[in-house]
DNA sequence: ATCAGTGTATGGGTTAACTAATACACTAAT
DNA sequence: ATTAGTGTATTAGTTAACCCATACACTGAT
C-alpha cells in the first residue's frame, strides 16, 4: 500500500502518504470505518519518525477524510461527513475564482484558462 | 504594469514579476527591443531590493525572454509565435494543474470544478 | 492497577528558499 | 576623466518547511 514513498522525492514525506491514502479512499480500497496502521506500526514500515505520519494523518483529518481517536487510533470517515453538495459546491468555487483571479493578474483570457483546462481533463484515467 | 505584485502572496516575489512580464511578452504587450525598468528603477517602484528583481529578470533571460545588457539595460527579445503560444499555454497549464491539484486534495473530481468553471466564467467546457 | 497499544504536544536540528545589503564593473554622455 | 546611469557578484540575514526526538495522555484488556 505504501510502496511507492520516497525519501529522495522533493515532494515531502507527509504529502506522499496523504496523497496515497487520499487516492485509496477515493477509489473505495479504503472504506469508511477501515482503521488505519497506527502512526508508529507506519512510521516503522517506512523508516520514518512517528511524527512525520502524524502530520499526513492530521492533514487527512484536517480535510474531513479521517478521524483520528486518542488512545484507539485513526479511522476512515463516513463520506457524507464532508461530501455533502453544497460544501463541495462552494469549496470548488472558493479554488476557482482563486484561478481567474491568478490568470487575471497575468492577464491570461478565460479561453487560455479554458483550453488548459480540457488538456488537463483529457489526461485523466479512467477506470 | 506591476500594480498587482504582492509581497504577502505565497508565490515569491520575483516569479509575480516575472510571470507578469512572461505573458506581457507572450500577449505582444510587450514587443522585442522594449526596454524595461532598470533594475533599481522597478525595485524602487516596487519596494522590494534591486537583487528581486534581478532574479526575476535573470530568470526570463536565462529562457531567452529578454536581454540583460551590462551597462545599458534589460530588453525584450524577439520571440517566434508558436513560442509565445507555447508559453501563454505553458502559463495556463501550471496555474489549472495546481487547482486540480487541490482539489483532489480536498476530495473534488474534475466535474465538480467544470461546474464551478462555467458558473463562475460562463464559459462551456467540452470533451 | 497495570500494561501495551493508541494519538498528542513541544521543542530542536537541518536545509533550502527568499530577500536584502553592499561592493564591484560596464556603458555612454559630458 | 568624470558622472550617472546600467547590470553583476558575493555574502548574509530571515523565514519557513521538513523531519526527528522525546515526553505526555488517553483507551481497553488484563
Amino acid at each position: 500500500m505504501f510502496s511507492d514513498i520516497d525519501p529522495r522525492s522533493p515532494t515531502p514525506l507527509y504529502e506522499q502518504i496523504a496523497a496515497r491514502i487520499r487516492v485509496a479512499v477515493a477509489s473505495g480500497e479504503l472504506a469508511p470505518g477501515d482503521a488505519l496502521p497506527s502512526v508508529r506500526a507506519l512510521a516503522r514500515e517506512l523508516r520514518v519518525n512517528p511524527a512525520t505520519v502524524v502530520q499526513a494523518y492530521r492533514d487527512l483529518a484536517i480535510d474531513g477524510f479521517v478521524e483520528m481517536r486518542h488512545g484507539q487510533g485513526t479511522f476512515i470517515q463516513e463520506v457524507p461527513a464532508f461530501m455533502r453538495d453544497e460544501e463541495r459546491t462552494a469549496q470548488a468555487q472558493k479554488l476557482v475564482r482563486k484561478l481567474l483571479q491568478d490568470a487575471a493578474r497575468l492577464g491570461l483570457s478565460a479561453e487560455d484558462i479554458e483550453r488548459a483546462f480540457q488538456a488537463e481533463a483529457g489526461v485523466e484515467i479512467r477506470e
